[in-house]
DNA sequence: GTCTATAAGACGATAGAC
DNA sequence: GTCTATCGTCTTATAGAC
């Protein structure tokens, strides 16, 4: 997975995938049937932790709202600084599924699982509140769309990615369900 | 483009890329020094004229709030659904330029100018409202993120992301911006 | 400017020794 | 299960005729 976000999977040889683990091609292929075997089952096991996280500081109980907004820009700021590799290792990823008929399904079920438990996440902080329950499948959907925006612009230039934004687009984001409720929408 | 699209940068052959175009390889290194070269030159050409028009719209004074929204709307369906090959061109792009530090550059300036455009069509309609004109350029930032995240939730699946949400996500910040400058931030 | 033919090399994948 | 050595194929790029 370095080699491939680094190289790309296709400039991604396997004799350097093997060397970057310690191994020579002969042993690749004793463990895996092609290239794109490996790469599918390397799929299969990383599954991502970082939505996982941020659900879980939005489900605790005592989180204020500033704990909330602190949490999505570390999140962010973690994944688009620290691990550079997630951006295109992500853009990788979602180009390979999206050209593969059997995969992309795996892919669609993958985005609607993470957005399952954000709104579960989300619904633990927002009961009692009608008019952001009704949206809530939305306000996920849009976080979600925009956290791969954000990690994608970042990339390319963090300066255009003012550092606390996520947090505030998120707030406004809330605010604007509540203010939309009681009028039209 | 249209091969680089379908298959990505290494897979999409000379070959094919000059027979798609109706010539032979021959043809293409007369014109063009190398791959590279060739694509280098037509992402050059390669404008973004998508956001022009939306910026168009978003900057007729006549224009209402849900004329607004529809016009959002209409951006992101026709991106998506019709010229289904924008989102992995964009994707083959950007992992193309963020690899190259020569064109990282080029890349962020391009950002930067559509979001430029993006300011001044929606400065045009706030003009008047400080709490908002404030916020013009995050605002602005926040749509263009939002804008590349829902390309690719909605290529994965056109279910994941519900008709009409890119407009209600863009009701709500504005919104949200709204009621939050009266309150903190 | 475009063609055909070809060069030089890298790649994925396999065979067989250990 | 991992290694070395090799096979066939495909690729980018070039040379030279027209």
């Amino acid at each position: 997975m370095q080699v491939v976000a680094e190289k790309g999977f296709d400039e991604a040889s396997l004799k350097e995938i093997a060397e970057t683990a310690g191994f020579t091609i002969g042993a690749v292929y004793s463990n895996f049937a092609s290239k794109d075997d490996l790469f599918t089952d390397l799929l299969a096991e990383r599954s991502n932790p970082k939505h996982v996280e941020a659900a879980a500081i939005l489900a605790h109980p005592d989180a204020s709202a500033n704990d909330v907004r602190a949490a999505l820009d570390r999140l962010l700021v973690d994944a688009a600084d620290q691990e550079s590799d997630l951006g295109p290792l992500q853009a990788e990823i979602w180009l390979y599924a999206i050209r593969r008929p059997e995969l992309q399904q795996r892919l669609a079920d993958q985005f609607r699982d993470r957005r399952e438990s954000l709104i579960e996440s989300m619904a633990f902080r927002t009961q009692g509140n009608e008019a952001v329950t009704a949206d809530l499948s939305d306000l996920a959907t849009v976080l979600m769309a925009l956290y791969q925006g954000f990690v994608q612009l970042r990339r390319a230039d963090p300066s255009l990615v003012p550092p606390g934004l996520y947090g505030t687009a998120a707030h406004w984001l809330f605010n604007g369900i509540l203010s939309s409720s009681g009028g039209e929408r």
